[in-house]
RNA sequence: CGGGACGUGGCGCAGUCUGGUAGCGCACUCGCUUUGGGAGCGAGGGGUCGCCAGUUCGAAUCUGGCCGUCCCGACCA
């Protein structure tokens, strides 16, 4: 397991040279029945199990999103959106279906999505004698119509209808969309067959406007994953073998899951004019001369989810920061089917609307008073499990005191591994809830942050040395910082295939980087940046 | 797409080898007791055993095909 971690499950075993023997402390029930530590991959599918987030769908890599997961995704939308926006980008909507013709016309690109991608032959069912239908052969479609993998292609074409003059430029648009990659290998959130994203797409007049919103996009993706996810990031550039097919450069932000793999989780594309050039987006310059644009493509994805499972998951379950939690709090009523309940509700409900009027993280607070029957300990390991920021119990005895029972998720157990309740006077938990909020926001965000530090290594200077850290004794291994000369074509190639022998990938080179002083870990050569490696989902 | 494992009430599983009344735990419903830190006892409800064929008097069980899931690999903005 990376290290440091959250919190414990194994505790300081009693000393046995005190004088009285202190009581064992008994293992805490943890509220998932696989640890991270034992089984990641399992772990990763309890989780989102038990909180409720999506479930199979029956149809191959599609996942039915529920309730708590697609609220999650409702936040990320809301708050990228708002980013969005702000950029100056307009959101559109484009087809699902895309013409192949479309899609042929950038080479690099076709060949890129060639052998994921969900085609449209039919336009008719017919019975088929046996009770089944078929696509019907007298209804083939004349040109095969694609489900879009992504939608440089279709929005291309539309761009070269918008586009005439220089001052058509920029263009800047954003779809919020669902997309289809016939994916080999699917995992819940981290690589579905169908996905859901914003995909933005701009034009522009020339290469450095279209660099400039290239690395904006980055850095608006590096922003929300610290502020918002609370999930560091390294923003970097990818190495030439792993572009988005038909880029000139490929910008990704890499996150560090627990168990130390790399999680791409965004990128943004300069795509120079191969796409402007296969679709026709030109326009007349200030000269009167005809030009091409130069465009890019930036996207993140519910694959954004996985990440934030991976990053502040425990043993217990989910960890929400609050800024994507659609409910912050939890307000669970502990009734006792008798008459003292009306007043304890009549309390949870003011309670509720203090809490409603305050304002965190810049929005106001997403309260939820949990009113369904049901054994108040039920729900409480039931929002432990989708891992509510703050979970208030309120019995009998609290409305007599004026009080609230709180729970903070991101710090579940006491020293003597028993649940951490907190009885404070109602109105002290008012007063100190929105900061509360922000202090689990900050502390999931450090925590990421120092276990991501931890889990880097800069001190290996050669192939060797990686094998050894990357040994197969090696329980989740982080990543790797190296320097390099930046070999390109074949010598690229060679690297990848020796770091391939170690099941390492080359995640990027990071953009914020001083001067670089040293040999190239596979060439010899002066070293010329730095680049980290790491397993990668 | 290759190798492996798997598919049986909502969830987790046994039963399959050796064909013969569909079982268990949790969850759920009802009742009683309990009641501030993941309650106990009792009584119930719920399943065309992934789908389609075949063998058979009879298939969860045997055979074939297909669909789906997980793990490893290949592939993968």
């Amino acid at each position: 397991m990376c290290a440091p971690d959250g919190p414990r499950e194994e505790r300081p075993v009693p000393r046995s040279h005190r004088t009285r023997t202190p009581p064992p402390v008994p293992p805490i029930r943890h509220a998932l029945s696989i640890t991270r530590d034992a089984d990641f991959a399992q772990w990763y599918q309890e989780v989102i199990t038990e909180a409720e987030m999506a479930e199979e769908s029956g149809v191959r890599g599609c996942m039915v999103i529920k309730p708590w997961g697609y609220g999650i995704w409702e936040r990320i939308q809301r708050t990228m959106d708002d980013r969005i926006k702000a950029a100056g980008v307009d959101n559109c909507y484009f087809p699902l279906f895309i013409p192949l013709s479309y899609f042929a016309k950038e080479a690099e690109h076709v060949d890129g999505f060639a052998k994921e991608m969900a085609v449209v032959t039919h336009h008719r069912l017919i019975a088929d004698g046996t009770g089944s239908l078929v696509p019907d052969p007298e209804a083939e479609l004349e040109e095969p119509l694609i489900v879009r993998p992504t939608s440089e292609t279709v929005i291309g074409a539309a761009m070269a209808r918008w586009v005439q003059s220089w001052r058509d430029l920029p263009l800047l648009t954003n779809q919020w969309a669902n997309v289809v990659r016939w994916e080999m290998r699917t995992r819940m959130f981290l690589r579905t067959s169908e996905f859901l994203w914003q995909e933005g797409h701009t034009a522009h007049a020339d290469r450095d406007d279209a660099m400039t919103e290239t690395l904006r996009a980055l850095e608006m993706y590096r922003e929300f994953s610290h502020d918002v996810l609370a999930m560091p990031v390294i923003a970097g550039e990818k190495p030439e073998n792993e572009r988005f097919p038909g880029a000139v450069a490929t910008y990704s932000i890499e996150a560090m899951m627990q168990d130390g793999k790399a999680l791409q989780a965004g990128t943004s594309h300069y795509l120079g004019t191969g796409f402007a050039e296969a679709a026709g987006i030109t326009y007349q310059s200030r000269e009167g001369e005809e030009t091409l644009c130069h465009t890019t493509s930036w996207g993140v994805s519910t694959r954004l989810i996985g990440g934030v499972i991976m990053t502040h998951g425990d043993d217990d379950g989910l960890r929400v920061p609050p800024a994507i939690a659609p409910h912050q709090i939890a307000i669970i009523p502990m009734l006792r089917d008798d008459e003292g309940d009306a007043a304890i509700l009549d309390y949870c409900e003011e309670l509720r609307r203090d809490l409603a009027g305050l304002t965190a993280l810049g929005e106001p607070l997403r309260v939820l008073l949990d009113k369904r029957e049901g054994k108040a300990t039920q729900k409480r390991w039931a929002w432990v499990k989708k891992g509510m920021p703050i979970i208030l119990e309120i019995g009998a005895r609290d409305v007599s005191g004026g009080n609230v029972s709180v729970i903070r998720r991101d710090r579940l157990w006491r020293e003597d591994g028993k649940t951490d309740f907190t009885v404070m006077t109602r109105d002290a938990f008012v007063a100190a809830a929105a900061a509360e909020l922000e202090d689990i926001q900050r502390s999931l965000h450090d925590e990421a942050l120092a276990r991501r530090d931890a889990n880097i290594r800069r001190d290996i200077a050669d192939l060797d040395g990686l094998a050894a850290f990357y040994g197969e004794d090696v329980h989740y291994p982080g990543w790797v910082e190296l320097l390099w000369a930046r070999p390109t074509g074949t010598e690229l190639e060679e690297v990848v295939a020796r770091l391939k022998d170690l099941k390492l990938t080359i995640r990027n080179t990071p953009l914020v980087d001083g001067q670089v002083e040293g040999t190239c870990v596979f060439t010899g050569r002066p070293a010329v940046e730095r680049i980290y490696v790491a397993r990668s989902y």
